[in-house]
DNA sequence: TTCATTTGACCACTA
DNA sequence: TTAGTGGTCAAATGA
């Protein structure tokens, strides 16, 4: 890869290579407007709190969406399977990641999905994502324990049979229900219903493979998004850097979906947005509307996950494991779900 | 022909 | 001050 210079000139830490969710913001967005690009709550969304009803924010600083640096350090052991599909994300991550991973899951499961609730409408809103891993011979540098990762796990799930309702949804669809939906399509690093235009790659030191660089090909906006792999392939950091200066582009829909997805339409999925930039998420720090983009701004949090079990293994062949959910308005469903380990699904 | 991706090189930041 | 590194540019390439 271009520009690979020398290597092992700086050692991480172990367990030191990923799983950092970071966005910076240009300062772009406007204090008082909606925020188009991370539009995805980190606070009240931290699918932490598993209908434990606990708010969210009681536990959690909001940080703004548009500038948040996780760095806190690993607090437990993960088993051997944990991977990039196991780890917390937040913020804009999260909200990559779950409609990267949940969504190659939600459309499936979404048809059968009992509730017509926002959550699995949501997901239907978007198209099958195309992302499942390369090929790739596991590095056996690679650390599958993510870095900067706290997690706190309930042992109890209060909602255990409704846990359970969708999770025999989730492996129906699985399995190609009547109601599946085909295989996702290969590539498409992170579906977010934004367009972006690869305009680098570059192997940066220690890595397991090479980081991506995207620009959002809408003119003059200046959000960019760097995307990191982990070694099988899976999206292992999202770092977005802007706002988006302008609203989510319509979703194609897809012939048959509409049933399913009319209560997750676009729209609504701007409205749950809008929800969740409501509070100090979305506030600029220090900049407003306009301002110049590169700015870095940084905030810490530590991330508070809370859930049944480590890892939730159906028979189906693959490994579910439930890594969040959001709590919306006071009605907590399952939400994210995120593949894991057999068949290298992420 | 157009557009997106790839990739080597350059630039700037930082320790 | 300098070397290493990450980020970006832009020509080449491919679809």
């Amino acid at each position: 890869m271009a520009d690979r210079r020398g290597d092992g000139m700086r050692q991480q830490p172990p367990y030191s290579s990923g799983h950092q969710e970071r966005v910076f913001d240009g300062g772009g967005g406007s204090s008082g407007g909606p925020a188009f690009g991370n539009d995805y709550d980190p606070g009240s969304s931290y699918m932490s709190l598993l209908g434990s009803g606990v708010n969210p924010q009681q536990l959690l600083p909001a940080p703004p969406a548009w500038a948040v640096e996780e760095v806190a350090p690993p607090t437990i052991n993960i088993t051997p399977q944990f991977s990039m599909a196991n780890y917390v994300p937040t913020s804009s991550y999260q909200q990559q990641q779950h409609q990267t991973a949940a969504s190659f899951v939600a459309p499936l499961a979404a048809n059968l999905h009992p509730y017509k609730s926002s959550s699995s409408s949501y997901f239907q809103a978007d198209p099958l994502p195309q992302w499942p891993p390369r090929a790739m011979a596991p590095s056996p540098s690679s650390s599958l324990l993510p870095r900067n990762f706290t997690l706190h796990q309930t042992p109890a799930y209060p909602h255990h049979h409704e846990q359970q309702m969708h999770m025999q949804l989730l492996r129906a669809a699985a399995l190609g229900g009547p109601h599946a939906a085909p295989a996702p399509p290969i590539e498409q690093p992170a579906k977010d219903g934004y367009n972006w235009r690869k305009y680098g790659q570059k192997q940066l030191k220690d890595a397991e493979s090479p980081r991506s660089y995207y620009k959002c090909t809408r003119d003059a906006c200046p959000v960019k998004k760097i995307v990191e792999r982990s070694f099988d392939g899976c999206i292992k950091e999202i770092t977005y850097k802007g706002r988006h200066t302008h609203p989510r582009p319509p979703e194609p829909r897809r012939a048959g979906a509409e049933d399913v997805a009319a209560p997750g339409s676009a729209h609504q999925e701007d409205e749950l947005s809008d929800d969740e930039d409501d509070g100090e998420e979305g506030h600029d720090i220090g900049s407003g509307a306009g301002g110049p983009a590169g700015q870095r701004v940084v905030r810490k949090h530590k991330i508070i996950l809370q859930t049944p079990s480590e890892v939730d293994l159906l028979d189906d062949g693959y490994r579910w494991r439930k890594y969040g959910q959001k709590v919306v308005k006071g009605n907590p469903r399952p939400r994210y779900y995120i593949l894991t380990s057999i068949n290298q699904k992420c």
